[in-house]
DNA sequence: TGTACATCAGTGAACGCGCGTTCACTGATGTAC
DNA sequence: TGTACATCAGTGAACGCGCGTTCACTGATGTAC
């Protein structure tokens, strides 16, 4: 990946004619595109300029302006991610395990919308992958979280394994469109009091639509 | 609204230098661009393309691209909410208000997704208005229809007061969340067999979530 | 009922913009001998 | 260890595209008298 040039930790790419690692380069400067504009920000010319590098010199990296979109949606998938195990690590495990694993799935739920609102524009470039990526791909992926969220639930017992089958497309739905609607649709604008209420109160939801937790008032 | 030109059903718009009802033809040119490319399709030299007319016309009419497309999100959003009302008149009222009110709210969001599958291009669009919509704004609107269903449910006692508050946003995301996530996100593809299926599922969630009817299987 | 004239609703040409992509090229790198 | 040379990773200029928007204009409509 590092191909001489940085090295030794110089910055001065600047001075050579080759970059060393300009593929992540445009990957990273297409993230902050993203960041700021969405994935309709993300263009091959923006992110050469950013890098300081002719346009061209990016199809010596990606076939075309998808294959660069593509990885930046990866990149911001996978930022997602990480904010979901980084909620899920703070979940202490207790005594109760029925009630750990409720904790767990609120866990992820908070995560996800917690990165929706913190970086709106990688939330909505990760689900803007041209190619529909298969759900169940990789343990580190949302769905897959999810999917081992559910499953603790079932072993504590808090959730019975007749109803287990297709129960992560309730709680992804409900999550997903809660940030949707959070981050881009008709409930931005929203304060952060209200805000807090709504997640608080659509994490219910699951809770008691899934788990058959009472609902919390 | 009719200016003369059409006054006596005669199409030949073409003949005459004056359209007669520019403004309409153009929200409707700009619905089925919508239709068939999402918002980003919608440009006021499309739209006046499809109608045969100059873009310069179309600044007879609107003051620039982004109040085109507006009137288009409007169109669409009251497409969404007629296939809303559609479904809810296909309810019976039965004996159990209880029942009914929970098949209402069912309704509700059978429309809401079945409109996103049918036009995935215009629920896109219904959602991609550039000023925020007040979530209260007039009866004939997706928002007004789940309060309404909601408040029915309280009334027949199939879910209690103290519950009813923020309940909306609940049913909302999860049936958005679905509609998203089946038209646009990684559930596109589904079979149609899966997807009824899950479908079936989220409202179930929701239904019990909300309302806390059991289960169903 | 006729007519002059203001107003309305279009046309046609042009502008500048940013984009994706391709071309022939050149400087830098690394490797065989 | 030196050197010739293939290969790699960039440059710079240019293309065609569709877009939003503006300009001066002209044909059609409607109204005051």
């Amino acid at each position: 990946m590092w191909a001489g040039v940085n090295i030794l930790g110089v910055t001065s790419a600047k001075s050579s004619y080759h970059h060393g690692d300009l593929r992540n380069a445009l990957v990273q400067a297409g993230a902050d595109l993203a960041e700021q504009g969405g994935p309709a920000a993300v263009t091959i010319r923006a992110a050469a300029r950013a890098v300081g590098v002719t346009p061209t010199a990016a199809y010596r990296h990606f076939t075309d302006h998808a294959a660069l979109l593509d990885a930046v949606c990866d990149l911001a998938m996978a930022r997602l991610t990480s904010s979901m195990t980084r909620y899920l690590r703070t979940v202490t495990t207790g005594d109760d395990a029925g009630e750990t694993a409720v904790r767990r799935l609120e866990a992820t739920g908070r995560g996800y919308v917690s990165f929706a609102i913190a970086e709106p524009g990688l939330f909505r470039t990760a689900f803007s992958k041209a190619t529909v990526p298969e759900p169940s791909a990789g343990t580190e992926h949302p769905f897959a979280l999810l999917m081992k969220a559910l499953d603790e639930l079932v072993a504590a017992g808090s959730l019975s394994a007749d109803d287990r089958p297709l129960a992560e497309f309730g709680a992804w739905s409900a999550v997903h469109g809660l940030a949707v609607l959070l981050v881009e649709g008709p409930l931005r604008g929203l304060r952060r009091r209200e805000r807090d209420a709504v997640i608080q109160k659509v994490l219910d939801m699951v809770k008691h639509g899934i788990a058959g937790t009472p609902q919390a008032r």
